[in-house]
DNA sequence: CCAATTTCAGAGTAACTGATATCG
DNA sequence: CCGATATCAGTTACTCTGAAATTG
């Protein structure tokens, strides 16, 4: 399928949202993720999580929830596909016999050496050409933007 | 709900990928849209459509579907939707009569009119306190960005 | 015939709300 | 009892693939 749009009149950056642009990039990361992942039967929420269990693990259900600004009712159902595939272990905390605390298994790891070098190469391509200086400048925005989201606004600003 | 993270330790930004910040900012904002787009029944893929439709009147189904990254399967259901209620009307193209031509009525323009501002004001309160220039700068990159999903990667893009 | 557009029908993915139970 | 966690069940939101018709 073609996704290029010959009438698109590129539109000065000043007009657009950046809250728009975040919607429609993230669509596209998300189909070519999809593509790129089909490999390993792994979706996108699940690399998500994997990904997020090798660089933290030990998580409970409820911190991976908040972590990926999902309910834990749907964190619930990612990590128990992952589980019941062997690619997540869950033991109970030791000092609280309701947490339980994820991890990678030996299978999860393998998978997701595999599959994160597909993942880096799209983000290599869709940044090809951008300076780091202008990459850290976007990622410093969306690191706040997180923040933000993640401990509410509901306090309006202005009104 | 509480979205907070109390064991969110900062993590360092270089060591986050774009893609994954712009995955988890976009389920944020994403989830903040439906609730402030309640009060006049919109979706977030109706609010998009309808939000594009007002800058770039008398767009196609296949231009919107392009613009927006998804397939014109996906948009045909939105416009559908919209058209429906009244929010949408759509022409047949005077040089082409496969091209049905979108655009909002007076109904879909109020209820835009008045829906904007509460998305606009999510903007402002996700982006407060981001100074102008790493704004434009974010969005330069995510302009990039969306180019590049766009126009294929390394994408076998026949034609 | 070919390419682009529109569109129906059927799936599939991803995420949510509600409700219940457990633990400290 | 309260607050956080886990989790089942049902539902909604969103997007896709396949196939067919139309137009230039």
């Amino acid at each position: 399928m073609a996704l290029s749009d010959s009438t698109a009149a590129q539109t000065a950056p000043s007009e657009v949202s950046l809250i728009y642009l975040v919607g429609r990039v993230n669509q596209g990361i998300r189909r070519e993720m999809r593509l790129r992942l089909e490999p390993w039967q792994l979706s996108v929420p699940e690399f998500t999580a994997l990904s997020i269990l090798r660089r933290r693990p030990a998580l409970s259900n409820a911190q991976l929830s908040r972590r990926t600004m999902v309910t834990p009712q749907t964190m619930i159902e990612i990590l128990g596909g992952l589980e019941r595939r062997g690619l997540v272990r869950r033991r109970v905390d030791p000092d609280h016999g309701r947490i339980l605390r994820a991890e990678l298994t030996e299978e999860g790891a393998r998978v997701l050496a595999e599959a994160e070098p597909a993942i880096e190469a799209l983000q290599d391509e869709i940044l090809d050409g951008i300076p780091d200086e202008q990459r850290a400048a976007a990622t410093e925005v969306m690191l706040h933007a997180m923040q933000r989201l993640r401990f509410g606004l509901s306090a309006p600003v202005g009104g």
